[in-house]
DNA sequence: GCCCAGGGATGCG
DNA sequence: CGCATCCATGGG
Protein backbone atom coordinates (compact mmCIF):
# COMPACT_ATOMS: atom_id res chain seq x y z
CA UNK A 1 0.00 0.00 0.00
CA UNK A 2 1.96 2.83 -1.58
CA UNK A 3 0.61 6.68 -0.16
CA UNK A 4 1.33 9.41 -2.04
CA UNK A 5 0.21 12.92 -0.53
CA UNK A 6 -0.47 16.13 -2.91
CA UNK A 7 -1.83 19.92 -1.81
CA UNK A 8 -5.30 18.68 -2.30
CA UNK A 9 -4.91 14.87 -3.01
CA UNK A 10 -4.05 11.73 -1.09
CA UNK A 11 -3.46 9.08 -3.58
CA UNK A 12 -3.04 5.31 -2.35
CA UNK A 13 -1.89 2.53 -4.55
CA UNK A 14 -2.49 -0.77 -4.13
CA UNK A 15 -4.52 -0.30 -1.20
CA UNK A 16 -5.13 -3.97 -0.03
CA UNK A 17 -5.52 -2.97 3.87
CA UNK A 18 -8.51 0.00 2.63
CA UNK A 19 -11.77 -0.46 1.31
CA UNK A 20 -13.78 2.44 1.74
CA UNK A 21 -17.06 1.14 1.66
CA UNK A 22 -15.88 -1.53 4.24
CA UNK A 23 -14.67 1.02 6.20
CA UNK A 24 -17.84 3.86 6.12
CA UNK A 25 -20.53 0.74 6.06
CA UNK A 26 -19.04 -0.74 9.75
CA UNK A 27 -21.23 1.12 11.41
CA UNK A 28 -18.28 3.61 13.29
CA UNK A 29 -19.74 6.93 10.97
CA UNK A 30 -23.05 8.07 10.13
CA UNK A 31 -22.32 10.87 8.12
CA UNK A 32 -21.31 9.88 4.55
CA UNK A 33 -22.80 9.03 1.25
CA UNK A 34 -21.50 6.27 -1.45
CA UNK A 35 -22.19 6.34 -5.30
CA UNK A 36 -20.58 3.94 -7.13
CA UNK A 37 -17.24 4.20 -7.03
CA UNK A 38 -17.27 7.27 -5.22
CA UNK A 39 -18.30 8.69 -1.50
CA UNK A 40 -17.95 11.71 0.22
CA UNK A 41 -17.58 11.63 4.16
CA UNK A 42 -18.22 14.31 6.43
CA UNK A 43 -16.32 15.05 9.90
CA UNK A 44 -16.78 18.22 11.78
CA UNK A 45 -16.66 21.10 9.18
CA UNK A 46 -14.75 19.31 7.06
CA UNK A 47 -15.51 17.12 3.82
CA UNK A 48 -13.94 14.71 1.92
CA UNK A 49 -14.26 12.99 -1.75
CA UNK A 50 -13.22 9.88 -2.47
CA UNK A 51 -12.84 7.68 -5.19
CA UNK A 52 -11.21 4.25 -5.96
CA UNK A 53 -10.98 1.36 -8.20
CA UNK A 54 -9.16 -2.01 -8.75
CA UNK A 55 -5.92 -0.86 -7.40
CA UNK A 56 -6.15 2.94 -6.54
CA UNK A 57 -8.29 5.32 -4.27
CA UNK A 58 -8.27 9.11 -3.98
CA UNK A 59 -8.85 10.95 -1.60
CA UNK A 60 -9.52 14.76 -2.20
CA UNK A 61 -10.41 17.24 0.34
CA UNK A 62 -9.03 21.35 1.23
CA UNK A 63 -7.50 19.52 4.21
CA UNK A 64 -5.71 16.58 3.52
CA UNK A 65 -4.03 16.35 6.95
CA UNK A 66 -7.26 15.71 8.83
CA UNK A 67 -8.34 13.23 6.72
CA UNK A 68 -4.66 11.54 6.34
CA UNK A 69 -5.48 11.07 10.11
CA UNK A 70 -9.09 10.26 10.07
CA UNK A 71 -8.40 7.30 7.96
CA UNK A 72 -5.60 6.06 10.52
CA UNK A 73 -3.38 6.11 6.84
CA UNK A 74 -0.23 6.36 9.62
CA UNK A 75 -0.75 2.48 11.21
CA UNK A 76 0.13 -0.84 9.28
CA UNK A 77 -3.39 -2.87 9.14
CA UNK A 78 -1.13 -5.71 7.79
CA UNK A 79 0.69 -6.32 11.29
CA UNK A 80 -2.54 -6.21 13.16
CA UNK A 81 -4.16 -8.45 10.77
CA UNK A 82 -1.08 -11.15 10.86
CA UNK A 83 -1.62 -11.31 14.89
CA UNK A 84 -6.18 -11.45 14.51
CA UNK A 85 -5.95 -14.34 11.85
CA UNK A 86 -3.88 -16.75 13.81
CA UNK A 87 -7.08 -16.47 16.41
CA UNK A 88 -9.37 -19.15 15.27
CA UNK A 89 -12.61 -17.73 16.03
CA UNK A 90 -11.69 -13.85 14.56
CA UNK A 91 -9.81 -15.45 11.16
CA UNK A 92 -13.23 -15.56 8.93
CA UNK A 93 -13.77 -12.12 9.94
CA UNK A 94 -11.06 -10.62 9.28
CA UNK A 95 -10.33 -11.77 6.00
CA UNK A 96 -14.28 -10.81 5.20
CA UNK A 97 -13.44 -7.43 6.26
CA UNK A 98 -10.03 -7.01 5.84
CA UNK A 99 -10.26 -3.46 4.15
CA UNK A 100 -11.76 -1.78 7.45
CA UNK A 101 -9.68 1.09 9.12
CA UNK A 102 -10.73 2.59 12.28
CA UNK A 103 -11.84 6.21 12.33
CA UNK A 104 -10.15 8.68 14.10
CA UNK A 105 -12.67 10.63 14.40
CA UNK A 106 -13.71 13.97 16.80
CA UNK A 107 -14.11 13.11 20.25
CA UNK A 108 -17.39 15.82 20.48
CA UNK A 109 -18.98 14.53 17.40
CA UNK A 110 -18.79 10.79 18.54
CA UNK A 111 -20.13 11.85 21.91
CA UNK A 112 -23.43 13.13 20.40
CA UNK A 113 -23.47 10.51 17.65
CA UNK A 114 -23.17 7.46 20.15
CA UNK A 115 -25.38 9.32 22.52
CA UNK A 116 -28.17 8.41 19.13
CA UNK A 117 -27.07 5.28 18.62
CA UNK A 118 -28.41 3.52 21.80
CA UNK A 119 -30.98 0.86 21.12
CA UNK A 120 -31.50 2.07 17.49
CA UNK A 121 -30.41 1.48 14.07
CA UNK A 122 -27.62 3.18 11.67
CA UNK A 123 -30.32 3.97 9.31
CA UNK A 124 -32.46 6.30 11.87
CA UNK A 125 -28.80 7.00 13.90
CA UNK A 126 -27.87 8.89 9.98
CA UNK A 127 -31.23 10.45 9.42
CA UNK A 128 -31.07 11.87 13.16
CA UNK A 129 -27.57 13.37 13.02
CA UNK A 130 -28.26 14.58 9.29
CA UNK A 131 -31.17 16.84 10.54
CA UNK A 132 -28.87 17.82 13.72
CA UNK A 133 -26.66 19.30 10.97
CA UNK A 134 -28.98 20.48 9.20
CA UNK A 135 -30.96 22.56 11.74
CA UNK A 136 -28.29 23.61 13.76
CA UNK A 137 -24.81 23.38 12.11
CA UNK A 138 -23.18 25.85 9.94
CA UNK A 139 -23.99 25.82 6.01
CA UNK A 140 -20.64 25.36 4.66
CA UNK A 141 -20.97 25.89 0.73
CA UNK A 142 -23.05 22.52 -0.43
CA UNK A 143 -23.32 20.70 2.88
CA UNK A 144 -23.60 21.35 6.51
CA UNK A 145 -20.82 21.09 9.78
CA UNK A 146 -21.52 19.07 12.61
CA UNK A 147 -22.97 21.63 14.69
CA UNK A 148 -20.75 23.26 17.64
CA UNK A 149 -21.53 22.57 21.57
CA UNK A 150 -22.83 26.35 21.61
CA UNK A 151 -24.74 25.82 18.64
CA UNK A 152 -26.41 22.26 20.18
CA UNK A 153 -27.11 24.59 23.18
CA UNK A 154 -29.84 26.21 21.38
CA UNK A 155 -31.53 22.85 20.51
CA UNK A 156 -34.80 22.12 22.96
CA UNK A 157 -36.19 19.11 23.60
CA UNK A 158 -38.94 19.05 21.28
CA UNK A 159 -35.71 19.90 18.85
CA UNK A 160 -34.05 16.21 19.40
CA UNK A 161 -37.81 14.61 19.31
CA UNK A 162 -38.14 16.42 16.07
CA UNK A 163 -34.70 14.93 15.29
CA UNK A 164 -36.10 11.69 16.14
CA UNK A 165 -33.98 10.68 19.23
CA UNK A 166 -37.22 9.48 20.53
CA UNK A 167 -36.59 9.04 24.65
CA UNK A 168 -33.19 9.50 23.88
CA UNK A 169 -34.05 13.71 23.74
CA UNK A 170 -34.03 14.55 27.51
CA UNK A 171 -30.83 12.49 28.13
CA UNK A 172 -29.27 14.30 25.03
CA UNK A 173 -30.66 17.91 26.37
CA UNK A 174 -29.73 17.48 29.49
CA UNK A 175 -26.11 16.53 28.38
CA UNK A 176 -25.85 18.80 26.13
CA UNK A 177 -26.78 21.96 29.00
CA UNK A 178 -23.80 20.34 31.25
CA UNK A 179 -21.12 20.04 28.20
CA UNK A 180 -18.42 23.02 28.27
CA UNK A 181 -15.91 22.81 25.30
CA UNK A 182 -13.02 23.05 28.27
CA UNK A 183 -14.97 19.20 29.23
CA UNK A 184 -14.21 18.02 26.02
CA UNK A 185 -10.36 19.41 25.73
CA UNK A 186 -9.21 17.77 28.95
CA UNK A 187 -11.47 14.52 28.02
CA UNK A 188 -8.76 14.40 24.92
CA UNK A 189 -5.56 14.56 27.88
CA UNK A 190 -6.59 12.12 30.53
CA UNK A 191 -6.08 8.39 31.31
CA UNK A 192 -8.59 6.28 29.43
CA UNK A 193 -9.94 5.04 32.62
CA UNK A 194 -10.65 8.53 34.11
CA UNK A 195 -12.16 9.28 30.38
CA UNK A 196 -14.74 6.42 30.91
CA UNK A 197 -15.70 7.19 34.46
CA UNK A 198 -16.34 10.86 33.02
CA UNK A 199 -18.17 9.53 29.86
CA UNK A 200 -20.61 7.05 31.89
CA UNK A 201 -21.24 9.85 34.25
CA UNK A 202 -22.83 11.91 31.44
CA UNK A 203 -26.55 11.32 30.70
CA UNK A 204 -27.14 8.43 28.05
CA UNK A 205 -23.97 7.52 28.03
CA UNK A 206 -23.19 3.73 29.48
CA UNK A 207 -20.55 1.27 29.24
CA UNK A 208 -20.84 0.59 25.74
CA UNK A 209 -21.57 4.33 24.26
CA UNK A 210 -18.23 4.87 26.38
CA UNK A 211 -16.67 2.43 24.60
CA UNK A 212 -17.38 3.16 21.35
CA UNK A 213 -16.67 7.23 22.05
CA UNK A 214 -13.16 6.20 23.44
CA UNK A 215 -12.48 3.86 20.44
CA UNK A 216 -13.38 5.79 17.49
CA UNK A 217 -13.23 9.64 18.93
CA UNK A 218 -10.37 9.69 21.57
CA UNK A 219 -7.88 6.74 19.66
CA UNK A 220 -8.20 4.04 22.67
CA UNK A 221 -8.09 0.74 20.95
CA UNK A 222 -8.00 -1.39 24.37
CA UNK A 223 -11.67 -1.34 24.48
CA UNK A 224 -14.00 -3.69 23.34
CA UNK A 225 -17.95 -2.30 22.63
CA UNK A 226 -20.46 -4.50 23.37
CA UNK A 227 -23.37 -4.10 21.53
CA UNK A 228 -26.13 -6.56 20.56
CA UNK A 229 -24.38 -7.96 17.67
CA UNK A 230 -21.19 -8.77 19.54
CA UNK A 231 -23.66 -10.02 22.43
CA UNK A 232 -24.74 -12.46 19.98
CA UNK A 233 -21.37 -12.97 18.77
CA UNK A 234 -20.24 -14.29 22.10
CA UNK A 235 -22.77 -16.56 22.55
CA UNK A 236 -22.29 -18.48 18.81
CA UNK A 237 -18.48 -18.60 19.62
CA UNK A 238 -18.71 -20.00 23.22
CA UNK A 239 -22.35 -21.71 23.20
CA UNK A 240 -23.50 -19.86 25.79
CA UNK A 241 -27.01 -17.64 26.32
CA UNK A 242 -25.48 -14.58 28.45
CA UNK A 243 -26.66 -11.02 28.30
CA UNK A 244 -24.14 -9.75 30.47
CA UNK A 245 -22.48 -7.24 28.26
CA UNK A 246 -20.15 -5.77 30.98
CA UNK A 247 -18.57 -9.58 31.34
CA UNK A 248 -18.41 -10.23 27.44
CA UNK A 249 -16.56 -7.08 27.06
CA UNK A 250 -13.73 -7.96 30.16
CA UNK A 251 -13.30 -10.88 28.81
CA UNK A 252 -12.99 -10.09 24.99
CA UNK A 253 -11.19 -7.24 25.93
CA UNK A 254 -8.40 -9.13 27.91
CA UNK A 255 -8.12 -12.22 25.13
CA UNK A 256 -7.40 -9.26 22.61
CA UNK A 257 -5.84 -6.43 24.47
CA UNK A 258 -4.46 -3.72 22.97
CA UNK A 259 -5.99 -4.93 19.42
CA UNK A 260 -9.33 -5.43 20.79
CA UNK A 261 -11.14 -2.42 18.93
CA UNK A 262 -9.34 -3.58 16.09
CA UNK A 263 -10.83 -7.30 16.87
CA UNK A 264 -14.38 -6.07 17.69
CA UNK A 265 -14.82 -4.09 14.19
CA UNK A 266 -13.96 -7.26 12.28
CA UNK A 267 -16.52 -8.81 14.31
CA UNK A 268 -19.13 -6.72 14.47
CA UNK A 269 -18.68 -6.20 10.18
CA UNK A 270 -18.77 -9.66 9.72
CA UNK A 271 -21.86 -11.17 11.88
CA UNK A 272 -23.93 -7.92 11.07
CA UNK A 273 -23.47 -7.55 7.33
CA UNK A 274 -23.73 -11.63 7.32
CA UNK A 275 -26.84 -11.64 9.47
CA UNK A 276 -25.54 -14.39 11.50
CA UNK A 277 -27.70 -15.36 14.63
C1' DG B 1 -49.40 -7.05 15.18
C1' DC B 2 -44.52 -8.53 16.68
C1' DC B 3 -39.52 -8.10 16.65
C1' DC B 4 -35.37 -5.63 16.32
C1' DA B 5 -31.84 -1.92 16.17
C1' DG B 6 -23.96 -0.39 17.66
C1' DG B 7 -28.41 0.36 25.30
C1' DG B 8 -29.26 3.28 29.28
C1' DA B 9 -31.84 4.82 33.39
C1' DT B 10 -34.28 3.61 37.18
C1' DG B 11 -35.96 1.07 41.03
C1' DC B 12 -35.98 -2.87 43.90
C1' DG B 13 -33.87 -6.67 46.52
C1' DC C 1 -23.63 -5.13 43.64
C1' DG C 2 -27.11 -7.92 40.16
C1' DC C 3 -31.41 -8.04 38.04
C1' DA C 4 -36.03 -6.69 35.70
C1' DT C 5 -38.56 -3.36 33.47
C1' DC C 6 -39.44 0.52 30.72
C1' DC C 7 -38.37 3.46 27.08
C1' DA C 8 -39.67 6.33 21.18
C1' DT C 9 -39.40 5.21 16.61
C1' DG C 10 -39.42 3.17 11.98
C1' DG C 11 -38.40 -0.87 9.03
C1' DG C 12 -38.80 -5.77 8.22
Amino acid sequence: MNIEIKENKIIIDNPQDFDVPQTLNCGQIFRYSIDGNSAVVYSKNKMAILTWSENRIEISSKDVGYFYNFFDLDRDYSAIKQVLTKDKFLKKAVDYGAGIRIINNDAYEMLVSFIISANNNIGRIKKSVEYLCARFGEECGGYFAFPTLSALKHASVQDFRTAGLGYRAEQMFETIQQLTDEDIENLKNMPSDEQFKFLVSLKGVGEKVANCIMLFGLGVKNVFPVDTWINKVYNALTNTTTTDRKKISKELSARYGELSGFAQQYYFYYFRDNKIK
